[in-house]
RNA sequence: GGGCCGGUAGCUCAGUUGGUUAGAGCACACCCUUGAUAAGGGUGGGGUCGAAAGUUCGAGUCUUUCUCGGCCCA
């Protein structure tokens, strides 16, 4: 044999990657030689690019969401930091709220212990030591990941600063005036004299009274309804003295019906929906009774009734309002709304200007609001309220039902939709809508379509209510006045309060006099302080008050923020509001929004369908590299898909590329030097290196358009294909004769050396924000005695103009296109067995003149790896190329194994 | 139930202002190679573009309806 007379690949890198086991290894090495801080002050007063990270909950293991999010937040801030910018990326965790509060109670209720004997401080102690467990777990799985950031410093929304600070954004919006108290229904226990949260509903049975109810017409554009009752029907008579609206749809068809029957609805005109008629009739017992108009929902526009309880008291008009979710399910098909009971209800009065008022006290009894009923408790009022309406003549029929509906969790007791006491910031008394919507304007999106989603959310939704009845989260920082029950505003005392939270944190607002937070100016005993949380978007929108602006390294506003497409009703949205109701302008100049992640089919990933693939299961499977893969090849607009058959796809692919560059390194033999590309002389190359060089310039370009456009599932098919294609397929195929048979110092095989080497450092470069280990591992093997440095240090490649050679491009267009047609003609010989290997043929290319004179120069046998090869103009040929194969006659050389009758040129002179 | 977004080969994605026979890579099948070797090369098969109707000389692309899926809201 001479395997001694030719030079094959030698190299360290390993075909196998071993990624699961290769990978920690290399985090080892990043934070051994603080690749962090090293790129800080690699870039230190260069062009910031801020990637602000939106915190995620510190609460349960990170899922592929999470991953997906990190890593693309990753992906993204490597490649402004390569592509020269100062590009820090300081991760955040988002730590108030019910989801811990809750974890804690489980504890809690596990080992026996009441909530209500638990000190508050202990208890938000608790929650807190959580939160940190959490923070600590996440942050090794991220870095796991191969996330570089600040991860000694990150930011979290509990920790002292944040926490003053929140009081402070608060302390604007109250001294603006845009901060106010208003009220809202809540799910309310009057056992338990608090709040509940929809997590801590049980559905139980319950048996309600129920009652079809009049309200007379006393306005309307269509005359039949003049003088007509319209007929709701409601389980919870309770709350008619509250009422404020009717509710209709107007895709629905009505009608006015006459009665007949002896008793007070004798000769009287009702109205119901006409889906609901028969049982109507049949609940209500209607024997007689005439149709006497039908029509459309729409006609009720502008219709305004009466309150049944008009001639008591109740003088106010009742308009009727359009609303969705009015139903034919059950009832008349027109609802009663009371706003201060019921979401629907107060959403939709809201929208008409209708504001819901403090009707039920704590302890469930009626306030002064509703007169002749005050102090009675709302559970004794249904028969009061039931008597009433028969006096009045306003009730149409009554019974009872058994259904399900909301109790506490803890006491077991029925539950009441209740306004209570809430702080808003408002969208229109200090313009905050407009500014947001054009705040928006100014943002780049990326997808573009997000934009409109954010937009007609901005548009309609409701002022924002800012407060909770809870424990765990940023006091409220306010005082009622003792005498008027207004807020105390004065900037001094919210300034007291921050710096006060700055130096202990929040807790002390629960156990701590009221002096300590008024001060001097202001005496305890004429105040009231609240006990209300801040909720917790108002934490996380605030974000960059207390972590773009304090600090030093990061900018405000902020280059992009990034998360899920769901965050456009979440932190997009509430950093907006904030940022726009304190400062006038978005905190970011762009957002980029991803979609979820899907399994194979495209549905979602839940534990009862077991289609959940977990991070780790991943890592231990594939490796940080492959997650990465699936990231970038992806298309984030759209859901992201994922099963074992993608992965191993991925996989698959990964295989390629570790394989081209392990061709690359054995081929120089992990000799690697970089070179600078501006100072190369590339006018002595051979063509075909030339064409890879005019490649390379191509693909840059490409790989640039993608990535300032955040196209990264096209620009990694964009390097896939290069590796594939271009690389493995052809040039690296073409050139293994060169490159093994050759003398080692020849000049040839010296140029193709050099383009090897322009090849890994591009490749090197260009995969490193993806790929972040593997090229990492190599450039490690490739800088043995470098102890300090990392491929995420360099900047990507810059490639010369020179390099872009269009004429030649064509050229080899052309040459393809024959190498095409001659694989085959080899092809159809190999399928008669009169050959194997392509070595075993040799070529005639037959070509039309214009064809012919592009390509005469050049050597097919080298370029379709081929012992010979003829070129022939012939315009005679019916297309414009045609090539024959046919068997080499004569020896093989032993060394190059290319066929002919005289000596091998390169190697015949050898002896064997 | 409402709003928004989406459905192109088994998979990941291209498909310009509607215009030849809808493309690429991977996977697959067969063949070659054994000097990138648990690698590499070649050839090839595979799509009624979610469904239906409409506009048009012409629809993957425009309109409507339906269907499936996702996010948000109720």
């Amino acid at each position: 044999m001479s395997k001694e007379h030719i030079n094959l690949p030698k190299t360290a890198f390993s075909m196998k990657a071993g990624l699961p086991v290769k990978e920690p290894g290399i985090i080892e090495y990043w934070n051994k030689i603080n690749l962090y801080q090293k790129l800080r002050d690699k870039t230190k007063g260069k062009e910031k690019f801020i990637l602000h990270d939106g915190p995620p909950y510190a609460n349960g293991n990170i899922h592929m969401g999470t991953a997906l999010n990190k890593i693309l937040k990753d992906i993204i801030t490597k490649f402004h930091q390569m592509d020269g910018k100062d590009s820090v990326y300081v991760p955040g965790w988002d730590c108030h709220g019910l989801p811990i509060e809750w974890k804690i109670e489980e504890q809690y209720k596990k080992n026996k212990k009441n909530k209500n004997d638990v000190p508050i401080i202990e208890f938000r102690k608790e929650c807190r030591d959580f939160a940190n467990k959490w923070i600590k777990v996440h942050k090794e799985q991220f870095k796991r990941l191969g996330v570089i950031g600040d991860w000694e410093n990150y930011y979290s929304t509990m920790s002292f600063d944040a926490e003053a600070q929140i009081v402070r954004e608060l302390g604007k919006f109250l001294l603006e005036g845009s901060l106010y108290r208003g009220y809202k229904p809540v799910l309310w226990s009057t056992v338990e004299k608090t709040a509940l949260a929809d997590a801590e509903v049980e559905y139980l049975d319950h048996t309600s009274d129920t009652i079809y109810a009049c309200f007379s017409v006393k306005e309307s554009k269509l005359e039949d309804l003049i003088g007509s009752e319209i007929i709701i029907w409601t389980t919870t008579p309770w709350t008619i003295p509250a009422n404020k609206a009717l509710a209709y749809n107007s895709n629905l068809i009505y009608l006015v019906i006459k009665i007949n029957d002896e008793g007070d609805f004798k000769n009287k005109k009702i109205v119901v929906a006409k889906d609901l008629l028969e049982s109507i009739i049949n609940e209500c017992k209607i024997k007689n009774f005439v149709i006497n108009k039908e029509f459309s929902g729409k006609e009720f526009k502008g219709t305004i009734c009466t309150h049944p309880f008009f001639s008591i008291g109740y003088k106010y008009d009742i308009p009727m309002l359009e609303a969705r979710f009015v139903t034919t399910e059950q009832g008349s098909g027109i609802v009663h709304c009371a706003p201060s009971h019921g979401p629907d209800d107060f959403n939709l009065c809201l929208n008409n200007n209708i504001k819901a008022v403090e009707t039920v006290d704590d302890d469930g009894k009626y306030t002064n609001n509703i007169i002749k009923f005050e102090g009675i408790h709302i559970f004794k009022a249904n028969p009061i309220v039931i008597e009433n309406l028969k006096n009045q003549k306003k009730l149409f029929a009554n019974g009872k039902l058994t259904h399900s509906y909301p109790h506490s969790w803890r006491s077991k007791a029925p539950l009441v939709h209740r306004a209570t006491a809430q702080w808003f910031i408002s969208m229109e008394s200090h313009d905050l809508r407009t500014k947001s919507l054009k705040a928006i304007d100014q943002t780049i999106f990326f997808p573009s379509k997000a934009k409109e989603r954010i937009r007609s959310m901005l548009e309609t939704r409701p002022d924002w209510c800012v407060s909770r009845q809870r424990v765990w989260g940023v006091p409220l920082p306010i005082f009622l006045s003792k005498k008027d029950g207004k807020a105390l505003i004065d900037k001094d005392v919210f300034e007291n309060i921050a710096k006060i939270f700055e130096k202990e944190g929040s807790d002390c607002w629960f156990s701590d006099d009221s002096q300590k937070f008024l001060g001097n100016k202001y005496k305890s005993k004429d105040y009231n302080k609240i006990s209300d949380i801040v909720e917790v978007w108002f934490d996380s929108g605030s974000t960059h008050s207390y972590v773009l602006e304090k600090r030093e390294d990061l900018k405000w506003p902020a280059s992009m923020y990034l998360e899920g497409s769901d965050q456009h009703r979440g932190w997009f949205h509430s950093s907006l509001l904030e940022s726009c109701g304190t400062r006038g302008r978005a905190p970011f100049e762009s957002i980029l929004s991803h979609g979820f992640v899907v399994d194979g089919k495209g549905h979602k990933m839940s534990k009862s369908t077991g289609n959940v693939i977990a991070p780790d299961d991943i890592l231990k499977k594939y490796g940080a590299d492959i997650l990465r893969i699936w990231v970038a090849s992806s298309n984030y607009a759209e859901d992201l898909r994922i099963d074992y058959s993608i992965l191993d796809q991925h996989a698959e692919s990964y295989r390629k590329i570790r394989n081209t560059f392990r061709y690359l390194l054995g081929n120089i033999c992990d000799q690697y030097s970089d070179n600078n590309f501006k100072k190369l002389d590339i006018s002595k190359l051979p063509d075909l290196e030339k064409y890879i060089l005019h490649r390379i310039y191509i693909i840059n370009k490409n790989f640039h358009k993608y990535f300032k456009s955040y196209n990264f599932h096209n620009l990694y098919k964009e390097l896939l294909n290069f590796c594939t294609v271009e690389l493995s397929a052809f040039y690296f195929d073409i050139r293994k004769d060169l490159l093994y048979c050759d003398p080692i110092d020849s000049k040839k095989r010296l140029d193709c050396i050099l383009v090897l080497n322009i090849i890994l450092q591009c490749l090197l470069k260009w995969f490193a924000p993806i790929l972040s280990f593997t090229t990492e591992e190599i450039y490690r093997l490739l800088n043995k005695n470098d102890e300090n440095n990392s491929i995420h240090l360099k900047n990507f490649v810059i490639i010369p103009e020179e390099w872009k050679n269009e004429k030649l491009n064509s050229n080899w267009e052309k040459i393809k296109k024959i190498r095409d047609e001659a694989n085959i003609s080899i092809e159809a010989q190999r399928a008669e067995k009169i050959i194997g290997s392509s070595l075993e043929a040799k070529i005639q290319i037959r070509l039309k003149k214009s064809l012919y004179s592009m390509v005469k120069e050049e050597d097919f046998s080298e370029i379709c790896i081929t012992s010979a090869a003829t070129i022939i103009e012939d315009d005679k040929i019916k297309d414009d190329m045609q090539v024959f194969a046919e068997k080499a006659e004569g020896n093989k050389c032993p060394v190059c194994w290319k066929i002919s009758k005289d000596d091998c040129k390169r190697h015949g002179h050898l002896k064997f």
